[in-house]
DNA sequence: TTGACGTGATACCTTTTGGTATCTATTGAG
DNA sequence: CTCAATAGATACCAAAAGGTATCACGTCAA
């Protein structure tokens, strides 16, 4: 098991960073405009943006003083795949998936 | 976003239940047998075994004195639901699957 | 009944986590 | 240059998390 995948993980089991992620699917934001949408200091946005990248799960382009965060799309895979081992759910798709396959095969 | 969504974020954060849950996935197993795997106390054990049972992933059936530990299937679906919004790989594979599902309409 | 076994529960300790306050550095407008 | 705006860094605090030690409770065998 990576580093990577449990700061990953680490990274999802806080609500607030969940919900960040779901602002930054709608929109990339400064750190400013993420703690716009929270009751909570500038610094304790900064942390848990610090945490989010350091889980891969974001990362941050610097457009002068300002820096810009957005969410890395492929951040989650290894959380994901993962998951995927328990995910009966998932199994069911793949199943679906699987005879589909076999008659491109033909 | 749901408690029980949370708690089950939360249970998946310490690397200790995720190795629980590998255990778990290979074979049911009492409190004692989870332990075995483990340089901790029984009673450390127990905590993260209560843990994963209030994110649900886990279920406790009792036998005599003995309490199994056994997986919870569809434990993951909340979980799993919520990371599906940002997971690429999943995209890919639906899109995958959505002319196979148009095929079969036919 | 008497223990040994498997477990539950609680008190307690140490470390980590989430948060604020505060200070410093860099950038861009005037 | 000056200075407000944006952000990084650090010290500090309260609460939560992870762990141990210990005791109490039901269960099964003898």
């Amino acid at each position: 098991m990576s580093a990577m995948e449990h700061m990953a993980f680490r990274a999802l089991a806080d609500p607030t960073r969940r919900e960040i992620l779901m602002l930054l699917k709608q929109s990339d934001m400064t750190i400013a405009e993420v703690a716009e949408n929270f009751q909570m200091t500038r610094a304790a946005i900064k942390k848990h943006l610090t945490i989010l990248s350091d889980g891969g799960l974001i990362v941050t382009r610097v457009e002068g003083r300002a820096r810009i965060n957005a969410l890395e799309p492929q951040g989650m895979q290894h959380v994901f795949d993962w998951l995927s081992y328990f995910d009966t759910f998932w199994d069911d798709r793949l199943s679906a998936l699987k005879p589909a396959i076999e008659e491109d095969m033909k």
